[in-house]
DNA sequence: CATATGACGTGGTCTAGACGGGTTCGGGAA
DNA sequence: TTCCCGAACCCGTCTAGACCACGTCATATG
């Protein structure tokens, strides 16, 4: 057979794009529709490449880029997995908090408070919703050590979490969005980060245990599930005494 | 000809290492030498190809790898150029501040001090130096938009810097990281940061025209050039009244 | 029953060759 | 002289097929 490539139709279109994007394309149709579920394993690289009609290395190049960006993950002779909160290596690559002392430490969240409300203006444009859209809200404390460390206020759109209740968030064994993956089926890709040092308010101030004024570390997030939809805000104050946002700069 | 790949000798030996790994360590030993300098172009793929005895696909395999650690940069139909903080798209790699109202702004460099001395242990740690080991003390102001938004204190280590001047960092037209470059032949590739919400101490505030105590984010940062080999440290205190950190999380 | 062994399916590596698309430059046509 | 077009060279895409390393599981063997 010879290469069919882009070639004859279709090439130097306005719309042009490579073969193995439109397979990349494909397989994110099949993960947003749910069709494949986290934890789960997509057919192996043969059978999508007879299924889509194209060679084994075009899929491979698909796969390649999804799991560079953490929507797959690969293991040899097992097989490729949809990504999952649940496994232990996606913990860290949202939260970035380590112990100034070195060492790493078990976190533990506290859910406080949880009620349902009607998005204000900075929400409503932060989650793409339109004033007056139902939400949920979440308060909470992380504690690292059996300290607080963290107190963070969290945004839901209710059209696609319904209602989330306290009992809920305190029966749950593992991280929030471990819960949100596998409560609502809704799995969290990429999220954007603002940091700004501020001063503590009264409430954080009590529940850090730290003095009312003192710095605190606000790190204001939007979190995205595929297709670059927002599907959570959040704003959290950490107590930055005894830890520090780690980043990396590549 | 046979593929020859890892076969018959050196598979499943601990040391083992695809070929095209094999490849990726070669050209990194041409970059660490500096024989091939920033904003160059490296040979063409099929040159490489012949000159290591591979196919062109295996060439292209660790080229992929090290333009995705930002080490080169592909640019079709000219070649694949060593990546250089003289490109515009360097800057903000390095650099995470935005400001809140959106918008982009030009950064002014403004040094103040620049002096020699001798490694305390806490440098000498970051840095990977003996205590008491000759460096270059920079102390400067980053302005936006003519107001000034960090004040910095950076690190140098003296046996690769040699000396630095405030006249050679006044006369630099471009970032620092840049000056570094083409002035020393150092290139940063990568860096850690750890970010803490701290209160403005007394000379800070003054830089900064903030009030002493306030809130101040706090960026410690080590950088690191080819082979892992912390080569700046620095610690930056960011105003973020007016601009924040901001940081993607993948 | 417990443990080797080997077949099989998976992703990982490598090769060889073809063609597409961007860039540059020189030579021929207007 | 100016402009256009093609050659040459680069990276980008795609294919086809080979073999390797890893993991699993059924089966044979003690």
């Amino acid at each position: 057979m010879p290469p069919k490539g882009p070639s004859s139709a279709a090439a130097s279109s306005p719309t042009f794009s490579p073969l193995y994007r439109q397979i990349k394309s494909l397989l994110l149709q099949r993960l947003e529709s749910g069709e494949w579920r986290p934890g789960e394993a997509i057919p192996s690289e043969s059978e999508l490449a007879t299924r889509f009609s194209v060679s084994q290395g075009t899929v491979r190049k698909a796969i390649d880029e999804m799991a560079a960006e953490n929507l797959l993950l690969r293991r040899q002779g097992k097989g490729t997995f949809v990504a999952s909160h649940d496994d232990p290596r996606a913990f860290f690559r949202f939260l970035r908090l380590v112990p100034l002392a070195g060492g790493i430490e078990q976190s533990q969240s506290m859910p406080l408070e949880c009620w349902r409300a009607k998005a204000g203006t900075e929400v409503a444009r932060m989650l793409e919703l339109n004033i007056g859209d139902p939400i949920n809200i979440v308060r909470r404390v992380l504690q690292f050590a059996g300290k607080p460390v963290v107190v963070d206020e969290i945004y839901l759109p209710g059209s696609i979490f319904g209602t989330v209740t306290l009992e809920m968030l305190r029966d749950y064994k593992g991280s929030l969005y471990s819960f949100f993956e596998n409560s609502f089926g809704i799995r969290m890709v990429r999220a954007e980060e603002r940091l700004r040092a501020v001063p503590a308010d009264r409430t954080s101030a009590e529940l850090l245990n730290v003095a009312e004024g003192s710095p605190l570390l606000s790190v204001e997030r939007v979190s995205f599930s595929y297709g670059d939809k927002p599907v959570e805000w959040r704003r959290g104050l950490y107590s930055t005494s005894d830890h520090c946002y780690f980043n990396e700069l590549g």
